[in-house]
RNA sequence: UGGCCUAUGGUGUAAUUGGUAACACAGCUGAUUUUGGUUCAGUCGUUCAAGGUUCGAGUCCUUGUAGGCCAACCA
């Protein structure tokens, strides 16, 4: 296997240059550090791959760390969700890290800087604090606080941990400079109060360091080389450099953090407050929906890791503003699923078709092929008798030549087993064809090798035995919003956009081989789609997902009809 | 009216670091096909604008334009 020549993306050069410049290969090091307060998203696979694939591509160690600082919104259940779902993914971390393992050492550090006179307890309300911090044009105020002595600043911030105050009573703050036009560099608060239990520490803090206290510091003490990041983080860059400044010893590694944009995908939003919103808003069942863009909700749906990751490697990473394509995404599920989905017949929208000169009652089984792109995945029987149903829009009393289907006095031929003719057709009272009538040719029978068997035929068409026909409720998804950037419009809310339709329930005849199926079994429904089970399956009661569908360039002909 | 970031086909991402603008998806043709799937062949279309440096600019410089980020005791 060659060696593939892939072009780097712009952290990769990074990477390489900073290799050139000193870097050792093992001191190379990276983390993938979500907060536990909700579920992974596609954009968080992105970021995922970006770091577990510097890893295997550096041979370097990765850390799940779970930046979990703020126990006012996190929770266990989070933390194994997210452990879940980057295994799912198919990587694995090197160590399993929180920062709140690290509240006790930041708290040193805090001390230290707090003898060093680099940080001070601001005893002032969040609102006089954010009166005083000043606008991106204007400079701020320096707090009245700011230049309480040492031991005073000691003695208030060991009463903070010691639970001696009430929530906002006291704050630590860095003394930087309230000036800076970079407002975080305005004095940034260090640490809160927080009289709330925390899922892993409990009740052993009552004060917790804020985000900018804790990231670099937990990459320098996990000795990460390339702290990654979203672009919203840039300007915290500063910061995180100037903490680092303050402690770190020049004979450890020092961190840096770089920044990419954040990857959308068009007709779904990818942000953790939003999504929370659709679920509490009862517009999806849950995190994992199978309309929801995150990981279990993809997995529900049907999605395969092999899947997101090649998407994750095509779009890349870089700076720049980005809608990705969802079609892109689904390319990618196809493209997988083609290759192992076993092929199965299954109709959705049934219509009736009696076969008047084939023998009541008889029933033959017919050999059909799994999977025609994987040879290894053999055949299996499908019963085949005189009444059947095939898809309402696979008939038309009349067609033109386009027309590929069923048509009164056309010839089709049933997948894996007989060619048929329609010859008549029964309606209701409103006009609806209800019931065709069709002969089949027995010497015509798929795989007998016979004259009238290799006979060709513009149409073939999937079908169902009535008789043997299982049931099964299926789901078919559409997209959740109408507009492919629901968050990208500043008058309406994202909400407003919701697709009333994106799910549709129906009853499916299914070939009985799969009554036995299991849950996350994936399966493609011969000219429909690809489909998996869903966890709500039972014995008694299937229930499918439509994953996607497959590429239909019949439909685009009609669409310009 | 501050600071910072970004700008390459419809979408996403590349371009040996100043040397022929390409890859994937989407679109469109056609061939193959017992899935209007797959596969194969072909096709369409790109450097935000204006100046400048240079033998040569997507890449460097200047100015402009457009978009984004920053004023949580969130991350």
């Amino acid at each position: 296997m060659s060696e593939e020549v892939k072009s780097l993306n712009f952290i990769e050069h990074i990477i390489e240059e900073d290799l050139t410049k000193g870097y050792k290969k093992d001191e190379l090091r990276f983390r993938f550090p979500p907060e536990p307060n909700g579920y992974l998203h596609i954009g968080h696979a992105s970021s995922i791959c970006l770091n577990f694939g510097l890893g295997l591509r550096y041979n370097a160690p990765v850390n799940l760390r779970f930046d979990d600082t703020n126990p006012a919104k996190e929770e266990k259940e989070y933390v194994d969700a997210i452990k879940r779902d980057v295994e799912w993914l198919g990587f694995q971390w090197d160590t399993e890290c929180y920062a709140s393992d690290y509240f006790q050492q930041l708290y040193d550090w805090a001390i230290q800087l707090i003898k060093e006179g680099k940080a001070y307890v601001d005893s002032q309300t969040s609102e006089q604090i954010a009166s005083q911090k000043g606008t991106p044009t204007e400079p701020g105020k320096e707090s009245p606080y700011r230049n309480r002595s040492v031991e005073e600043n000691m003695t208030l911030f060991e009463g903070m941990k010691n639970g001696d105050f009430k929530e906002g009573e006291h704050v630590l703050r860095a003394k930087i400079n309230m000036a800076s036009s970079n407002m975080l560099m305005r004095d940034p608060v260090m640490y809160r109060i927080l009289h709330k239990p925390h899922h892993r520490t409990n009740t052993d803090w009552c004060i917790y360091p804020m985000y900018d206290w804790t990231h670099g510091e937990s990459d320098y003490i996990e000795q990460v080389s390339h702290s990654l990041c979203t672009l919203e983080f840039l300007p915290h860059r500063e910061l995180y450099d100037w903490f680092l400044d303050q402690l770190v010893s020049t004979n450890k590694l020092r961190p840096k953090q770089r920044e990419f944009a954040r990857r959308n995908l068009s007709h779904t939003v990818v942000s953790k407050r939003k999504l929370l919103q659709l679920v509490e808003s009862g517009v999806v069942s849950g995190w994992d929906d199978p309309r929801m863009p995150t990981i279990s909700g993809l997995r529900r749906r049907g999605y395969t890791p092999e899947s997101i990751r090649n998407f994750a490697d095509t779009i890349g990473i870089a700076k720049r503003e980005n809608v990705v394509d969802v079609s892109l995404l689904e390319f990618h599920v196809r493209d997988h699923l083609n290759k192992i989905a076993p092929r199965v017949m299954a109709v959705l929208d049934p219509l009736k078709v009696v076969i008047t000169n084939y023998e009541e009652g008889a029933e033959e089984w017919l050999d059909a092929e799994n999977n025609p792109e994987d040879e290894a995945a053999g055949s299996r029987k499908v019963p085949f008798s005189r009444e059947i149903y095939i898809e309402q829009e696979d008939f038309r009393e009349e067609a033109n030549r386009k027309f590929f289907r069923l048509k009164l006095g056309g010839e089709v031929r049933l997948k894996n087993g007989y060619i048929i003719k329609a010859e008549s057709c029964t309606k209701d009272e409103d006009g609806n064809v209800v019931e065709v009538q069709c002969t089949y040719d027995p010497k015509s029978k798929s795989g007998s090798g016979t004259e009238e068997s290799l006979r060709k035929v513009k149409g073939t068409l999937h079908w169902v035995s009535i008789p043997h026909a299982i049931t099964a409720e299926v789901r078919l998804y559409d997209r959740l919003f109408s507009e492919a950037n629901p968050d990208g419009n500043k008058e309406k809310d994202f909400m407003e956009f919701v697709n009333p339709d994106s799910l549709q329930k129906v009853t499916g005849y299914l070939e009985p081989s799969l009554q036995d199926v299991k849950v996350g079994d994936v399966f493609q429904f011969q000219r429909l789609g690809y489909f998996n089970v869903d966890k709500d399956s039972s014995t008694q009661n299937l229930v499918f997902n439509r994953t996607v569908g497959l590429r239909d360039t019949w439909a685009k002909l009609e669409d310009k009809n």
